[in-house]
Parts: structure tokens; sequence; C-alpha cells
DNA sequence: ATCTGTGAAGCACTTCACAGCG
DNA sequence: CGCTGTGAAGTGCTTCACAGAT
């Protein structure tokens, strides 16, 4: 069955919930409570895990370590991902040092960049390396996940050899909309589009506001 | 006329574009050519610039710079906006230095922190304040955008005070998925979200090629 | 000849509403 | 009686396909 790409955004969410739920020791949980926890229907809830099966018993809820579990297994969350970043500017230290990854699984294994300054430097106990060896580095010692957080202008360049040096998944921070190959997935984290969108909304309230 | 949301969300990237085109000198496109550059079809393209106006010329395409300044004027991208950020340890630090705000009209002119060690500093020019003082600071000098860097569980707490302070639009990096009023814009910035939805993808090459 | 703008068709996602189980 | 799981209905978004402008 082909799952909804939508429904897989969502259950990362869900599985959020539930850590918390888990950790405040609740051991039932309703798709009535979750979506009030996420802001989304209930309904909408029960049909995105109808997908993968049937977790809750009715007239009782979801057990929430069972459903948290499963969770963790269909997202994959259950085992370590290997990751490279591409750039170790002043973003890409920032990733680096962010301790928000570790925790859900995800190490980054490989630190490149382009600039002889910072080749060599030491970065949260990771020696960065020159980007000229990324395939070299690669082939030797294998990544799932690539983070790519060089300028706008050489990223997709990074994004193309990442890919030919078998990365299936791209995190990019760079500012431009990157193209990879059908079966490699790709996301933008680009709070600078998060923006623009949101002022759409907020001219309208100005231009309302001024017809009165 | 009600427009829909997920064009807003492109609106954004299209004027990305035009602008690298506008630099390279290029004075007309096609829905075509811009599709083609962001992995979008020309008939949405196309689309999504009818809500508006007609924009194009048949036969011909779009003119790169009107095109692009109508779009700066819709997306309210043709005037500056303030922001508030609260949270200012590791992540809030990386964002107050982030390049890529300011070229875009995005101007940080508050930072708000909880700890003492971290009130009273100066960080890119800007005087980190008390938190407690947000709802003062905000009355005497606005701002429209709140940016949210604090840890996951006081970040509902700082978005509702924020909210009630007047801001209508948040930029929220903190893991959580909060609650705003009908009327406010909030946008996540998630990169292990973003990392967990891969993850499935991934995990089905993977077992793809064990089930061989 | 080329490329836009747009109704209409098609597809995808969400919500409804209720049978059925605990 | 409460809450799940799910077909069916409803909604929203995308793509088609072509008339019409240059």
């Amino acid at each position: 069955m082909e799952i909804p790409p939508v429904v897989i955004e969502r259950l990362p969410l869900y599985a959020r919930v539930l850590e918390a739920l888990a950790q405040e020791g609740r051991e039932v949980v309703s798709s009535q409570e979750l979506g009030q926890r996420l802001g989304v229907t209930p309904a909408q809830i029960r049909k995105d895990l109808s997908y993968f099966g049937r977790f809750g018993k009715q007239g009782r809820g979801y057990n929430v370590q069972t459903l948290l579990s499963a969770l963790r297994q269909i997202l994959g969350l259950d085992r370590q991902w290997r990751m490279a970043l591409v750039g170790v500017g002043r973003l890409g230290r920032a990733i680096v040092q962010y301790e928000g990854f570790a925790p859900q699984g995800f190490r980054i294994v490989h630190a490149f960049d382009a600039d002889p300054r910072i080749v060599g430097q030491e970065v949260n106990g990771l020696t960065v390396r020159d980007v000229s060896e990324l395939e070299e580095v690669l082939a030797r010692e294998p990544v799932e996940i690539g983070i790519v957080a060089v300028p706008a202008v050489v990223a997709q360049e990074v994004i193309d050899r990442l890919v030919r040096a078998g990365v299936r998944a791209i995190l990019n921070y760079a500012p431009i909309a990157a193209r990879v190959p059908r079966g490699v997935q790709i996301r933008r984290v680009d709070p600078v589009l998060a923006l623009q969108s949101m002022t759409y909304y907020l001219r309208q309230v100005s231009n309302a506001q001024a017809a009165k």
C-alpha cells in the first residue's frame, strides 16, 4: 500500500507527543487527546494510524508504550543513523554543536569544508576534512544522511556529490530549491522561507485595518 | 478571494528564483523554465500566479523584474519587519548571528533570556534583556514577529506571552507542537522532524533489499 | 509559433458517521 | 457506553488541455 507523504510527515509528531506522555507515566491515550495536544482532528490520527495496523482498543484508546514502539519501528527510529555535514561555517558549527540530534539517534560522523582555514580544525570532537576527500571518506565510512550547510552557489554541486557517494537522504540548510534524483529524500530547513510566507498574512491584517 | 495556503508557501520560492534570474541579467522567463529550476510543473506556477493577476505575456513569458516586484509586494517583502528573539542559548545565539535575515528585510531588534548569566550580555550589538521585561519592552517598541528558541517545556508559555503582547507571527525553533489562536501565524523550524520523516523512506529501501 | 490564463477533470487528503468491539 | 477503524462523502489542490494573445 502506498502511504500518503503527509501521513509520514505527521508520524514523528505523534511519536514526540507519545514520548512526553510516556514520561508523564500515562499508559493509555485516546485519539481525542492526542489530537488536542497536536492541533489535529482525532479522525485524522485514527486514519493515519490505520495505514499501518490496528493499534487501539475500542472503548479505551491506545497504549502509549505500544503505539510509541510501533511508530519508532515504522519510522526507523529504533536504530542509529550516521550523518555527514558539509560546510562548517557559522551555521555548520551551530549544527555540529546542536544537542538535539544525538538523543534521537542521529549522529554526525564526518564534517567537511572547502576553506583551508577551517579544514583540520576540531569541532565538538570531530576533525574537519577537506571536501575533496568526501567521496573517499564516504566510501570507507558510509553515512545514510547528508547535511548541507554550504553557500547557495555550491549547494547543488555538493548535493550531487553526496548523492553520487551513496547518500539517500539530505537535510538542506542552503537557500536553494535543490534537485535530487527520484528515490533520494530531501528536506529544506529554511527559516527565511517560513518568515516570507507569514508576512503575506501579516500584510493582509495591515491592509484590512487601513481599509477601515 | 481565499487563496490556498500552499500557494502562499510557494510564492517565496518563486521570488527567490526570480532574484537569481535578475542577478543573471535575465529579462524574461517562462513558466516552463521557472518550473524546471524549482522542480514544479509550469501549470502550477501559472495557476498560482493567476490568483493574483495576469503578469505574463502570451508567447513570451514573464518579465523578471515586474513579476519579482509584484511578488515582493504581495508577500510584504517590500518593507522591513521587526522581530523579537526569546532564548539566547546556543541556538538563539546562532540565530542572532545568522546573516540570512537582514538582507531579506527581517531584523532582530530585541533579545530576551531567563538566565541571569545571559541577561545583560551583548550579542551582535544587541543587549539581552530579562524575559520578565518582555511585555513592557514590546509595548514600548513593538515587533511583528517573534522567534522562539527556548527549551520545549517553556516554549508554549513564551508563545502565549508573545501573542498576548501583540505578536501576530511566530517562528518556533522549540520541538513542540505549539498552539496559537486563529489569526496568528506560526511556523516550525525543526530539523529533527525532517530527519525522522526521511528515515521512514530509508528504512523502506533497507527492507526491500533484505527481501531480495 | 509560442506561451499565458483558466475552466474542467482528476487526484489526494481530510472529515464524517457509524458499525462493531471491549 | 466509549472509542476505534474505516468506507464513503466532502474538500482542496494539481494537472490537463486549449482558447486566445502576441
